[in-house]
DNA sequence: GTCTATAAGTTGATAGAC
DNA sequence: GTCTATCAACTTATAGAC
């Protein structure tokens, strides 16, 4: 983000009016209101259209705060390093994978539900976009594979699909079923056990 | 649905108000109107509330109209009948998924955005909800395993995950970026050859 | 069952004082 | 930069005629 904050940080309305908007996104979704937000965020709404010009720019920074946290390895791999085995190394990338994606949901559900926002995504995806979780995933394949953990037939962005439709999965379902979900989820284990014979 | 439609169809206002609603939603997304739902299925406003009660009524009827699909196995398998070949039916598989859920991409995008529609969607989530889909996919991996074509070490609902979360991110990753996607994603080949080693 | 007309409330956004 | 005050447009929903 080129454009970030030029100035003096004043007096961070612009940082609370974007938490707050990350709060009521994971409340009500897109039905969100500048008026709530403002509400929220303790600010007078005409300062929201100040900072982001409209209500798609707010949103459009809201989601930029979090998507490029795609293309970031440690964050998706949850801050671990590889340890040398390679099924609790994958069971961490996919827990690590879940717990990302379980928390901005909300942003992945605007994006799914709005046109404006989708059009803005594929504008930029070049710098940001779920698409780049890919990226490091496969990555850590690759070194997997260059160390002999691996097997060298694997395609390595095909395995890094498998490992993050899985956490995806789940953490998607999680999401639209609260704890329930675990009555109808395979756990994690299982998961990464089924899918080990295809990596080693 | 047991309320269905008691007497005679009069003059099918409710399914053109279901058709243009799911036109909207998925141009729209949530933030569809019943004035713009009338104007396109040339019904007057109040038709809606009056066959639908209110707003969420009328989502709610759309969502259920497409939910209870995820468990009917035909569906989500594409409409084939298994071949006998492991790696093209599970291509079939997977081809069949990825189409389904392209399709009702703005309908789990409405789900993902709203907590109102997440809370009837858990509290009914015997009977409907994307969850269900475990099922038909686990199934189809047990009937092959029994025929000795899968090996039986295999946990067919961790295996159902993996294809379903496959065929999920790839749908995903399309409606989000567009014809783009293909740059990005590995293709269905390269994914289920990569899985296949798990499953034989 | 479907319509027209209407109501009360909310929305995103702007103008202008400080 | 932040506020208060204000706006026109639009929202969901209802009443009542046919």
């Amino acid at each position: 983000m080129a454009d970030a904050r030029r100035g003096r940080p004043s007096t961070g309305v612009r940082e609370a009016v974007l938490k707050a908007t990350e709060e009521v996104l994971g409340e009500a979704g897109l039905a969100l209101s500048t008026k709530e937000i403002a509400r929220r965020a303790g600010v007078a709404e005409s300062s929201i259209f100040y900072h982001f010009g409209d209500r798609l720019g707010l949103l459009q920074a809201v989601i930029g705060l979090h998507l490029p946290v795609f293309a970031d390895a440690t964050v998706v791999l949850g801050g671990r390093t590889p340890s040398g085995d390679l099924k609790s190394d994958l069971t961490a990338v996919v827990t690590g994978l879940e717990r990302f994606y379980l928390r901005i949901m909300p942003i992945l559900g605007a994006l799914q539900s709005d046109s404006q926002l989708r059009e803005l995504l594929a504008q930029r995806r070049g710098e940001v976009g779920p698409h780049l979780a890919l990226q490091p995933v496969a990555d850590l394949l690759r070194t997997q594979c260059a160390a002999g953990r691996v097997r060298d037939t694997l395609d390595p962005t095909a395995g890094a699909l498998l490992l993050i439709g899985a956490a995806h999965q789940r953490a998607m379902h999680r999401y639209l079923l609260g704890a329930a979900a675990t009555r109808f989820l395979p756990p994690v284990d299982a998961v990464v056990g089924a899918l080990l014979p295809a990596f080693e």
